[in-house]
DNA sequence: CTCCTTTAAATAGCAAGCTATATTTATTTA
DNA sequence: TAAATAAATATAGCTTGCTATTTAAAGGAG
């Protein structure tokens, strides 16, 4: 009988789970001490270039679930990051705002992701870096492909 | 006033993140008919190659805390795919033994992943394949470093 | 031998992801 | 217009990860 061969660290599914817990470590060393979680950045990023939006709006440009983002704004509103107000068009939406504090925190956070990403990478040429980035568009687009067929 | 430019799919990091949760939402679709969760699969994968493990033994071998392993085996002898069996040698071990669910399942969960990992990578050549897994090799070692500094 | 320290595992408590369901308001249809 | 459907958000309940702390057993120092 042949031997059952599978090695986690030649999986490339693996490497990228470990890969990914190593970076969401060193982004959230560097926002720790500003009062921001991980899981928080991308809709900061959305909030910062424009803010007032609806949930279903931050859910369109964000590649999460409704239901994860509905937590993670009660967890920014909680930490004095947002407020939320209804619409006065439609009763059902809540409008999203930044507050001064979190605005405030958009250059310092950036930065840290900066900073993440180019000790990753440290080593890399800027070749290597756009070749790293395609790669991983083309693994994205095929596992995404997959799951909506 | 400089612009503050950063796009999130344009972040190593967070490219990262968004590819290992397709992984893992295309491991668990398939893993799940077998009765087996993602976070089981690095365990399982030590235990096939040889149980009667400690959890100590384990964790030296698997990229994750103490506290993750240690609920991630109760949900698994919860789910009846290990037992623990106390050392005669030192009475603060457990040994971890595969039920022969189990270790029924060794073939078919292996397949699973190899499967997404497949797909993933479904318009790779060998050569990039090979590229991309050194790159990501390069980018855990480079944070790995900067984590123990 | 007793006390202190170390070690192995378990537990507490949190964040962030998911699916499935409930709730509330708008909209459409009969 | 009343009832049914759809849409926006919230909630329930789970897994997997983390840090920090607790518990229990072993090992060493005096």
């Amino acid at each position: 009988m042949q031997e059952m061969t599978f090695e986690k660290d030649s999986s490339t599914g693996y490497l990228t789970n470990h890969m990914a817990r190593l970076f969401v470590a060193g982004l959230q060393r560097r926002i720790k001490p500003l009062g921001l979680m991980t899981g928080q950045f991308p809709a900061l990023l959305a909030l910062w270039s424009k803010d007032g939006r609806s949930q279903k709006e931050l859910i369109q440009l964000l590649d999460i679930e409704q239901a994860t983002l509905a937590n993670t704004l009660s967890r920014m509103e909680r930490d004095g990051l947002i407020n939320r107000r209804p619409s006065e068009d439609d009763g059902r939406v809540q409008l999203i705002y930044l507050t001064e504090a979190a605005k405030a925190l958009e250059k310092p956070a950036i930065l840290a992701a900066q900073e993440t990403n180019a000790i990753a990478l440290k080593d890399f040429s800027d070749e290597e870096k756009k070749q790293f980035m395609e790669m991983m568009w083309r693994a994205i687009s095929a596992l995404q492909e997959e799951a909506t067929s």
